[in-house]
DNA sequence: ACCTGAACACCGTTCAAGT
DNA sequence: ACCTGAACACCGTTCAAGT
C-alpha cells in the first residue's frame, strides 16, 4: 500500500478553532471579508467542514459575539454601584475597542446569546446591590441601551474623511457646506480650532463616551435619591 | 411596418421613482427581501436599468435615507430650547417607527446624507438658540448619538419571542434561565407582573424612548444653568 | 457512516454585443 | 448613442455521489 502523502492539518478542527479563526480574520480583514467560504481556505479545509461545527453563519457570528464578550473584565468589587457599573461598562469598552466589528455584529443579531445575558446580569446586580427597585433598574438598564456593552450610535465617525481634492473644489464645497448647514460647520469649525488643527483627527471617543454615561449615571443617582417610581 | 407591442412602461423611470419603489418595497417586504434585481423586477425593468439613476446599491440605500429623513417634521417655532429639541427628536421617532428599516440603514451608512445634515443642523441651531456654547452643544449632540434622530439600540428587543415548545421544556428553560441569570430573570417577571401578563406583549418602547431622552435633557439643562465648560 | 465536490439559487456589477 | 443580455466573481447552503 502506497504511503499516503501527509496532510497538514496540524490541528483537527473544533468549534472554537473555529470561533478564534473567525475573530482573527474579522480582526484582520474586516468583517466584510468574512464568509465561510474564506473562513475555511484560512483554516485549509473545504467549506462544508465548516458546517459541522457551526449550524449556519448566523451562529458562526453568535460565536463570535461570545468570544469578544466572555472577554469582557472590570469587575471591581466591593465599591459602591456607580463605580462598579462604571467601571464595568469601561471595560466593556475595551474590549469591544480591540474588535472593531463586534459593535457591528453585536447590533446585526436578533437575541442576545449566553454571554451577553451573564453580562447583562452582573449589571444589573451591580445597581440591585445599590439598591436600585426592579422598576428604577428596569428603566435605568433600557436609558444605558448599547451602551452598557460599550459602544454607541455616533452619527458622524469621522467628518474629516474627504477624499483628497484640489483646493479650489475644496473651498467651493467647504462654502456650500457653510451656507446649507450653518450650525453643523460652525461646530465643526469651533471643535477643529480646539484641537488645534484645520483638519482635525476628530472627536475624543472616550471624552465622549464617559461624557454620555456619566450623565446618565448621575440622573440614575439622582432618580434613585428621590424614591422615582415608573408608576407615581 | 408591423406595429409595435404597446408596452405598458405606465410612468418613465427617473431617480424619484426608483427611491420610492425601493422605501415601499422596504416597508412590504423587509430590507433584507431588497436587492437591485427584485427592485427591477418590481418596477417592470431590466436589473441595469437602474444603474441610470442610481450609481450603486449604496447610493440607493443612501437615497432611501433622504426620504424618510426629509420626512421628519416636528418643528415648533418660538417655544424653548427642551421642548422644541423633545418635539423634533420625538418627530424623527415617528418617522423611523414608518419604516422599521430606516434605523438599521442610516446604521449602516458611513457617512451623513445632506438630508440628515439639514436635520441635525435644525437640532444644533436649537440649543444655540436656547443660549448653549459651542462647547456644550458639541457634547450634548455626541451624548444624544443615534438619540437625536429617533433610534436607539436595544439590546434585548423582544424577549418574549420564545419559540413554542411544550411546557415540561419550557419550564426547564425558565429553570435553567433563572439558575444562570437570576437578575435578568427577576427584572424579566416583573416587568411581566407589572404588565399583567406571563408572557407580556415586551415593553413600552415610547415610554423607554422619553425616560432616557428627558434624563439627558435634564442633564443637559443642568449642566448648561451651572456654565459647564470641557476644559475648566 | 462519514466526507466533500458539484450544484442550486441567489447577489452586485462589468462589459461587450446588438440595435 | 443608447440599451441590455450574458457573464463574472462572488455568496450561503443543499444534496447526492464517492469513499
Amino acid at each position: 500500500m502506497p504511503e499516503q502523502p501527509q496532510e497538514p492539518r496540524r490541528t483537527p478542527l473544533s468549534r472554537d478553532r473555529v470561533l478564534r479563526a473567525a475573530v482573527a480574520f474579522a480582526d484582520g480583514s474586516g468583517i466584510e471579508a468574512l464568509s465561510m467560504r474564506r473562513l475555511a481556505q484560512e483554516l485549509g479545509v473545504v467549506p462544508m467542514a465548516l458546517y459541522k461545527h457551526v449550524a449556519s453563519k448566523e451562529e458562526l457570528l453568535d460565536g463570535m459575539v461570545e468570544v469578544v464578550v466572555a472577554g469582557i473584565g472590570g469587575r471591581a468589587p466591593g465599591s459602591d454601584w456607580k463605580s462598579a457599573v462604571r467601571g464595568r461598562i469601561l471595560g466593556a469598552r475595551g474590549a469591544l475597542l480591540a474588535h472593531t466589528w463586534a459593535a457591528q455584529v453585536i447590533r446585526s443579531r436578533s437575541g442576545p446569546t449566553p454571554a451577553v445575558l451573564a453580562y447583562l446580569d452582573s449589571v444589573i446586580a451591580m445597581f440591585r446591590a445599590g439598591g436600585f427597585s426592579l422598576d428604577l433598574t428596569h428603566h435605568v438598564m433600557h436609558a444605558l441601551g448599547s451602551r452598557v456593552l460599550g459602544f454607541t450610535e455616533e452619527l458622524f465617525d469621522d467628518p474629516a474623511s474627504t477624499a483628497p481634492q484640489d483646493e479650489r473644489a475644496q473651498a467651493a464645497a467647504y462654502e456650500e457646506m457653510a451656507r446649507r448647514y450653518p450650525h453643523v460647520t460652525e461646530l465643526a469649525r469651533s471643535v477643529a480650532h480646539d484641537r488645534g488643527s484645520v483638519i482635525g483627527p476628530g472627536c475624543d471617543d472616550a471624552f465622549e463616551f464617559a461624557f454620555a454615561l456619566d450623565l446618565l449615571l448621575d440622573g440614575f443617582e439622582r432618580l434613585h435619591a428621590q424614591g422615582w417610581n415608573s408608576t407615581p
